[in-house]
DNA sequence: GCACCAGCGGTACAAATGTATTGACGAACA
DNA sequence: TGTTCGTCAATACATTTGTACCGCTGGTGC
């Protein structure tokens, strides 16, 4: 909920909210309200109708009436993306931030079809202020010609296994460049390497 | 699709497919399948059934059976997570990845209730490795009194603004350093700066 | 031509499901 | 003390919804 009014909840409610929280990330989509009656040990409908009625008014939840199973956590994140509310600064600087001037959405990203993730092992990408242990989101590549300059790629290289390099062009060279100057670039024929996927988005979670 | 059989659908199990990815996409739930049927222009619900039956076939959708709405795209990303297939290195190693490790899991962070995210402008964090341009989430902090040592927050600093940097207490004053020798700690009064929230996850889409 | 299959229409049915109603209990509060 | 409100039980009801069945059609390949 857009941070302010972080309207109290009873505890029978926040029991409702949290479990409902669980069940949705992990099945993904909302129960219904005869699975939260028995979840919550009820033997009625009745009383979950009636939490529910409250953690609408309270805007921390909200559904399709009369449809089955379209309940939805207002959670901010889920559905609507989450709001950005300002940017922060490097010596100082930028107001506090009052409205929401747009939203992230991470949605179109994770959909894309056939996407992948790897773990960032090592150092060798750190000028690209990409660390060890993060999580790169990968598209995997079906035309390595058509590639831009410089794309960061996960290549395999025979003998040497997969790695997260800049992918350059020399001809009828790749030369895959890590963003640490400790490491040697790799050169190698264009066939002698395999693209995986180049990368979309970097995942750091703390 | 678990790349590697990406089984061809006939034009009508396409249709249907988009349909579903762009309805699931912007309403958070599974439509009925009397919804689709009419969104498809059809006017009855066998067709949908058949469809349905062979995209889950080929491996890209699946539901529960018997329940209502809870169809879900195999799309990897929605639902279930993205696929970690395993590690990439600096120097080089690691073999190619044949299964599937573990999943990334964005949702439980983004379940968290009253999140927000920030722009980062600047480089006073570069050295840990978040750039400019890189969004931030926070989680809003309650307590700023209970903050491990060494935190990143978001800072409201009177005078200079919302800043991002390493939260640190000396005595009854807070300090806070930058991750770039560059800058200058700030040290400041505790009851003189608002420490907005917390560093959660860091994303940067390419 | 013939078999096969995806697709369509129509219909039917049982189950899943949201919702309304009534009554009772206990805690909070004036 | 009496009122209010959140909670629970039990029941009832109308839809919503998934699923099954039958027959028909058009294209594809043998």
């Amino acid at each position: 909920m857009p941070a302010g009014s972080p309207e109290p909840l009873t505890t029978a409610q926040q029991e409702l909210y949290d479990w409902l929280s669980q069940y949705i990330g992990e099945h993904r989509h909302s129960p219904s309200i005869r699975q939260m009656m028995e979840a919550m040990g009820l033997r009625s409908p009745a009383p979950i109708q009636s939490r529910l009625r409250h953690l609408q008014q309270k805007g921390w939840i909200t559904w399709k009436e009369g449809q089955a199973r379209t309940l939805q956590l207002l959670g901010d994140a889920l559905g609507g993306g989450i709001p950005v509310l300002g940017a922060v600064a490097a010596g100082g600087l930028v107001e506090t931030f009052d409205d929401v001037e747009e939203r992230l959405e991470l949605e179109p990203v994770l959909a894309t079809r056939g996407l992948f993730a790897l773990t960032v092992n090592g150092d060798s990408m750190v000028d690209a202020h990409i660390a060890d242990g993060d999580v790169v989101l990968m598209e995997p590549v079906s035309e390595p010609s058509r590639l831009r300059e410089g794309t960061i790629v996960s290549a395999l290289v025979p003998g040497s296994g997969t790695t997260l390099k800049h992918f350059h062009r020399d001809g009828r060279q790749v030369r895959l460049e890590a963003a640490n100057p400790a490491y040697e670039p790799i050169l190698i024929d264009v066939d002698q390497v395999a693209i995986q996927g180049k990368l979309v988005a970097v995942w750091r979670q703390v």
